[in-house]
DNA sequence: ACATAAGATCGGCAAATGCCGATGTAATCT
DNA sequence: AGATTACATCGGCATTTGCCGATCTTATGT
């Protein structure tokens, strides 16, 4: 993973002791860091990371209508839940007729776990 | 996180009846929903993120102090995103002397890591 | 054609977020 | 003691967020 921050050693301190050895730091490139903030942004709402667990379990096979009693939010906050998960590209949808059925793309939490790993 | 849902199978309905069967799914796990989306949300910033992903590598070893010239950011924004770590339970600090320095708790990482596996 | 239903989008509002400079606190140096 | 340093916290500001009811779009049934 390419080094995009580097590390400045210190101009000042007490005299004695360094603050800290300067270190060679690796870190996630720019771009891959705000790909996997926007995934854990996306799964950083309580009723958009249940979403995704019941999602997860019964992917393809639960309409958005029958989301909606599992939470106290109206249709529209609703809606905008799953939207965000869109976008986020951690959720994908099927229309079938009137309803439209969300699922989970495994590999967008597969990005998050293995940065976590 | 198990949220306990049961699904009433899906078939073509007249119209004038509910989509579904209201499913009964008490949030069984909505503490562990709420603190799972917490750390989600607590990486759910680019900066906050690149922070554990360089404290990860050099745990104990960096003062903030070395941390600030990685990013573009004031001082006083970044201890704020170490607070925000803090608070969501991600990261610790050990102060030594006037410089602070922070780790990542893994088991933190870890929580959300087995979610998501 | 018309009515109905699922779901998306809009407008608006209160609360939360990210950011900054200024100030506060505590440890260390002269 | 006073000065300096590292870091935290405060006050304020602009943007974003979550939420709602209302409305729009599209598909279906009569």
């Amino acid at each position: 993973m390419a080094v995009e921050l580097e590390l400045a050693p210190k101009s000042k301190r007490p005299i004695g002791e360094p603050c800290c050895e300067p270190l060679a730091m690796p870190s996630v490139d720019s771009e891959r860091a705000a790909r996997l903030a926007a995934l854990a942004k996306a799964l950083g709402d309580k009723t958009r990371l249940q979403l995704v667990d019941v999602l997860r379990r019964h992917a393809g096979e639960v309409c958005v209508c029958e989301l909606q009693p599992l939470f106290d939010i109206s249709q529209s906050t609703l809606s905008e839940h799953l939207k965000k998960l869109r976008d986020a590209g951690i959720v994908g949808v099927e229309r079938r007729g009137l309803w439209a059925y969300y699922y989970v793309i495994p590999e967008a939490l597969e990005e998050l776990k293995t940065w976590l790993t």
